[in-house]
RNA sequence: GCCGGGGUGGUGAAAUGGCAGACACGCCAGCCUUAGGAGCUGGUGGCCGCAAGGCCGUGCGGGUUCGAAUCCCGCUCCCGGCACCA
């Protein structure tokens, strides 16, 4: 190894080989160099009026586990490199990053390891901030936030008032899970094989309990149509589409005849005159009403039975489950028919789902046909196939759902179905039967949790005056700190008398807390307009800081969080705009999802398996721009894929060639004016790669990206070998700025280290992007394939505009295809400029 | 069952209608070295051939096209999501 970096550029040297162990590139000292000069000159902060087109990037925060893993360094390099070169490209970036700080691990572990749960987040927080600083992530840690503070959460209960207030926050009876052991209710994530406890291993049961929601379903119309607008991946869209279920039907009005009205939802209203029964849920609150004494037992151990089932069960495939249901003794009349006919209970009719209770067409769905089929129903034919016969409901041996035209259907039989539904529709609506209706799958969102690491809900309880809305000006209700944490199967918020007993705000009576805590979740449906204004106090955000800022131009983060955390942030931005805070509905205009990387077997990263893979060791043996290069190199960066070791010294054999070539060659003297063909290709290739580079990070390809760097690296190499004195014009030293810039990104600290020994100003991350002439990316000649039936028989080199007439008879005059052709003349010739020659014979 | 994504050398992959396998790992040979788990050079899809060269080849079967990994139809396997939604 050799140096010349006493020398400044432009001045002639000896080239003295001085062995100098500083030339040898070592990670670690210059890693360390860097991090510390960067962080001392707060080279990442981010001014909100600082020049440049805005661009908020973001990643999602991640939960303060412990240690980043290698998935978290996969999640947040890629942005990372973008984010760089945007802000070379000249604009203003906004990169921030925070914590999910609340949540049930920093609850367990307090359980486990009698540590309370402030003090293990954040001590994880310190760790997981100082691996962040070792992977040259260019963010603002001036903007910092962690959900656990009440600085922070104070604000999700501030949002939580203004819900209360316009009615999109109410309290209802939900079925949630119980644990009859424990004697507490468990979120569904501490639920584990579909019913046991993960506490205490006993069976947990369904139960209702009051519990506090979020009326998502407002905005249900909304959350559809306009994600349809956005630049997200496509299945994520399907995804929030599917989840959100709109379908549409008609409500129809069946009489029992206990004299209540029924009303069902039914996407095929024109089938009415085919429903021979009706189906409740065994939870619907009729059920106890219409059960007759006979069947009382019969029904109660049904239902019982319904709510004692696992989600396995529930969820289960299995073509061996088979329809059950209970009578329940009791008549509804058809509206249409006047017929009356029997009301079921069965558990395939789901209480979350339209009203609960359904109108059972065995004719027309093949649920009801199978339970008409178990129980011996009647059937009865109502649709009539297009160019058929009737069909027989004796010998049929599915539901017939296709189109046709109606029969035996009163006023309406005669009308074809699906075209005529509209008019069937109208004619229900006329003579009252029903209207048409549209329906979601979409749930309110259940935000409850009984647990004490989260937001507490500021309610208060009194006996006069019931319950009562904490006042602003008491916000935040805080967590007390002084919890218990002996298991005892309750939120320490429940016997913590010094919380839990309080004064009525508004009589001054006493009163108890809500010991319910927020869903995490809501900490996470607003958290990137905080990191606009993070040390805020008068508000969640600052108007208009955040008007700069935000919507977030492209968000990251896994596939997992494609409908929860992505439709409960959509959901938070449209309040937060209806509260009149922001002037946009939609808080994320692009999104792009890494995959998962999974062990070195192909099976999911466990850490209860031991098979994480620590950065912090791939750092310590390779460098974190080499780590950075490995896991942007394993393919696509939306593909994810099984970790392997193996190719890292491959990324660090590439930053070693390219660290020696630019401590090599970098200073200069640069005095020669060569006219060779080298030099014309060297301005060609470095064209030709800042495009490339660049085409392939608007594209999120950052696999083909370094690619592309290490081939850059590799001719320069080659070229040099070619021409030696190539080295001594001033076009290599500009090949070699490039290449620094182009690296400065995806290599920030090789990056650094490089342009400072190439005698340029402080700092690389400061450049500007470079530039290229788009002509020059265009060859002077290029080797066309001439093919002969679309077989390849030579290769002959054209210029790419070539005219057709005059590169046929180029080609054709070409004696290996003179020899192809054997003497047939030529039908077609196929001229691809630039590309190939297809001779048709 | 439904909806996505995918199947290309020994491995990760590239090529989205025009030279299949860029680039990298690994492996082989050579150079350098006291040494190499360092560096450099060359080779590396399969088959036939001393070679020149030829044939075959992108999960399977068919189709469209001058030309298909790429588009269309059918099948198959793997991964992910949803799942009685009336």
């Amino acid at each position: 190894m050799a140096t010349r970096i006493e020398t400044p550029a432009g001045t002639a040297s000896e080239p003295a080989i001085v062995p100098d162990r500083s030339a040898r590139y070592d990670p670690a000292v210059i890693e360390q160099k860097w991090r510390e000069r960067w962080q001392r000159d707060d080279l990442y902060r981010v001014e909100d009026d600082a020049p440049g087109e805005k661009f908020y990037a973001l990643t999602m925060y991640p939960y303060p586990s412990g240690v980043l893993h290698i998935g978290h360094w996969f999640a947040f390099v890629a942005p990372d490199i973008y984010a760089r070169m945007l802000r070379m490209r000249g604009h203003n970036v906004l990169y921030p990053m925070g914590f999910d700080a609340f949540g049930l691990p920093a609850e367990n572990a307090a359980i486990r390891n009698n540590i309370h749960p402030a003090i293990w987040t954040f001590d994880n927080i310190a760790k997981m901030r100082q691996q962040y600083h070792q992977m040259g992530a260019m963010i603002d840690w001036s903007r910092e936030l962690a959900t656990c503070t009440p600085d922070y959460y104070r604000w999700n209960q501030w949002f939580f008032l203004r819900m209360l207030e316009r009615g999109l926050a109410y309290r209802a009876m939900g079925a949630v899970w119980w644990c009859p052991q424990d004697q507490t209710v468990l979120a569904n994530e501490q639920v584990l094989d579909g019913n046991i406890c993960e506490r205490c291993g006993s069976e947990v049961i369904k139960r209702d309990l009051e519990q506090w929601y979020f009326r998502i379903t407002d905005y249900a119309e909304e959350l559809l149509h306009e994600g349809e607008t956005l630049d997200w991946p496509e299945r994520v869209k399907t995804m929030q589409r599917n989840w959100i279920g709109r379908s549409e039907g008609a409500r129809l009005r069946f009489t029992l005849e206990t004299g209540d009205a029924l009303e069902v939802f039914t996407t095929r209203p024109d089938t009415v005159w085919g429903a021979t029964f009706m189906v409740l849920a065994p939870e619907h609150p009729l059920v106890a009403r219409l059960t007759t004494p006979e069947q009382q037992a019969d029904v109660a151990a049904y239902i019982e039975q319904a709510r004692r089932q696992t989600e396995i069960e529930r969820l289960s495939t299995d073509a061996a489950r088979s329809r059950t249901g209970v009578f329940t003794g009791g008549y509804a009349v058809n509206p249409v028919t006047d017929e009356r006919i029997p009301v079921w209970i069965a558990d395939y009719v789901l209480m979350g789902y339209g009203t609960g209770a359904i109108m059972a067409v065995p004719f027309g769905d093949q649920r009801d046909f199978e339970f008409a089929r178990a129980f011996d129903l009647p059937i009865r034919a109502i649709v009539q196939p297009p160019d058929e016969t009737g069909i027989d409901p004796a010998t049929m041996t599915g539901a017939y759902t296709g189109p046709g035209i109606l029969v035996d259907s009163g006023p309406m039989t005669g009308k074809r179905v699906p075209e005529e539904l509209p008019e069937i529709i109208a004619w229900l609506e006329e003579t009252g039967r029903g209207e048409a209706e549209v329906t979601y799958r979409l749930r309110d969102w259940l935000i409850s949790r009984q647990r004490y690491w989260g937001t507490p809900i500021p309610v208060v309880y009194c006996d006069e005056c019931g319950m009562v809305p904490v006042p602003e000006d008491q916000l935040p209700v805080e967590l007390p700190l002084d919890a218990e944490f002996t298991p005892t199967g309750q939120s320490p918020l429940v016997s913590h008398e010094a919380f839990l007993h309080t004064i009525c705000p508004q009589c001054g009576g006493p009163a108890r807390r809500e010991t319910d805590t927020m869903d995490t979740f809501v900490d996470s449906s607003w958290y990137w307009f905080r990191y606009t204004s993070p040390h805020e106090e008068h508000a969640p955000f600052d108007r208009e800081t955040a008007a700069r800022w935000t919507p977030v131009d492209l968000y990251c983060g896994g596939i997992e969080h494609a409908i929860l955390h992505l439709l409960y942030a959509r959901f938070f931005t449209k309040v937060l705009r209806d509260l009149g805070l922001i002037d946009h509905g939609e808080p994320f205009l692009r999104l792009r999802n890494q995959g998962i990387i999974l062990a070195e077997e192909g099976t999911k990263m466990s850490k209860s398996r031991g098979k994480t893979v620590s950065p912090d060791d791939l750092v310590a043996a390779h460098g974190a721009d080499a780590l950075r290069l490995h896991l942007m190199y394993l393919g696509p960066w939306d593909q994810g894929g099984p970790w392997n070791a193996r190719g890292i010294t491959g990324m660090e054999r590439f930053i070693r060639r390219a660290y020696g070539l630019v401590t090599e060659t970098g200073a200069g003297p640069f005095v020669g004016s060569m006219a060779s063909t080298e030099t014309t290709a060297l301005a060609r290739l470095q064209a030709k790669t800042i495009q490339r580079v660049g085409d392939d990070l608007d594209e999120f390809q950052f696999n083909t990206m370094v690619a592309a760097l290490i081939e850059y690296v590799n001719e320069l190499m080659r070229l040099h070998a070619r021409e030696p004195d190539l080295i001594h014009t001033p076009r290599w030293r500009s090949a070699l700025e490039t290449l620094v810039l182009l690296m400065a990104p995806s290599t920030p600290y090789v990056a650094e280290e490089l342009w400072d020994r190439l005698g340029m100003p402080y700092s690389v991350h400061h450049q500007s992007w470079p530039s290229y002439d788009p002509a020059l990316t265009q060859e002077a000649t290029v080797e066309v394939v001439v093919q002969v039936n679309g077989k390849v028989r030579d290769r002959v080199l054209l210029p790419p505009d070539l005219a057709e007439e005059e590169a046929k008879a180029r080609v054709l005059a070409q004696p290996k295809i003179v020899a192809a052709l054997g003497g047939n003349s030529p039908r077609t010739v196929i001229y691809v400029p630039g590309r190939l020659i297809n001779i048709v014979v």
